[in-house]
DNA sequence: CTATACATGTAACTAGTTACATGATTTA
DNA sequence: TAAATCATGTAACTAGTTACATGTATAG
């Protein structure tokens, strides 16, 4: 389970709240482990019961109290542990490719609609991401291996080292599976239309 | 919620029983929603009592008894509705993402052995898919858009209809799904190994 | 004066996983 | 004779979602 590890890599670099936890997992991590902030909460005071965070409370006046949450040896010792250990493979859980499977079943054109805001959704993170990537590593601009021109390109290799080298591989997954969606996305809708237009 | 949906789906085109279903899912929507045998007996019974299927029993000798579950019309009208209604975006959940993140805490040849195995699986379920596609949809074969080669070629437009366009739809996704994760983690292992020889 | 940020939590629910039980038939 | 196939199920558990509750401070 990747949910508990996520959260003490974050705190293995940084100690914090719950709640900055789950303000940081909805820009970054959160985009390859989606969890709610009540999951977060949960899973904080898990790692707890278990000795694998510590807890400080502090009182704030103005706002609510808050626990400042920071990873212990064991927790360090538990993190190291499931790096080295095998992971399961992604799972692909994705409703539309259902919908496209039951097409017959339904309204083809209520279908291409969804197929449409599926498209632009995924459009827009692609664009997030790769807004990401030239802000956050603007010394791989250009050099990254994208879905265009030749397969072997530098990448990151050699310019980024470190964790901002980690943090940039997590992105380049996204950047690739989200270009993928969209152009499946608009495969999928031509296929359909052409196929609606020949049926009549 | 795509598992009854899936189940749904199945059952519209012929009755079956929970372990048939269970079979099926095994090897084509089952990549797109994974699950297993129990899940489908629950959600069989639970699509039974809200009356979306009908059961017949058929006592079998030397075998034991079965259940036939076929769509009720009731199951069909639900059916319809789901694909008009907008679906959820798929959403991303992997391991090896949050371990690529947090490599700085752990071993990283234990890490590049997993990136490894994670690799080989992909690779493999991609020649799966590959060869699902030239044995099932041979009048597609070579015109498919790929990762190579310009963008808009003609892909299964106008050589396939109906349920096996949606099929094979389907079974683009997961053809360039597993494409980009393998060059991703071919990307990644490169990526960390340069970086390891650097670092010595 | 309304919405958002800060900060944590309980409770109830749905979905997914894992282990176990039963028991005949066919295949290696 | 051991394993796989057929066929269904209970039980217990873990993970993820949704709704609600509380209460101040600040920004628009």
């Amino acid at each position: 389970m990747a949910l508990e590890h996520a959260i003490m890599i974050s705190l293995a670099e940084r100690p914090g709240t719950g709640y900055e936890l789950g303000r940081q997992f909805a820009t970054s991590l959160g985009h390859f482990w989606p969890a709610t902030r009540q999951q977060i909460y949960r899973t904080l005071a898990r790692l707890h019961d278990d000795g694998l965070v510590t807890c400080r409370d502090v009182a704030q006046d103005g706002r609510p109290d808050k626990k400042i949450y920071t990873l212990s040896p064991a927790g360090r010792t538990a993190l190291h542990t499931w790096i080295s250990d095998p992971s399961e493979l992604m799972k692909i859980r994705d409703d539309l490719s259902v919908k496209i499977r039951g097409a017959e079943h339904g309204d083809l054109d209520d279908l291409l609609v969804d197929i449409g805001r599926h498209r632009d959704a995924h459009e827009e993170r692609l664009r997030l991401y790769r807004s990401y990537e030239r802000t956050q590593y603007p010394e791989v601009a250009g050099t990254t291996p994208g879905t265009e021109g030749p397969e072997e390109t530098e990448g990151s290799m050699g310019v980024l080292t470190g964790r901002r080298l980690h943090q940039h591989l997590v992105l380049r997954l996204g950047i690739r599976l989200e270009d993928s969606f969209v152009d499946w996305c608009t495969e999928v809708r031509d296929a359909l239309t052409h196929d609606h237009r020949e049926g009549q």
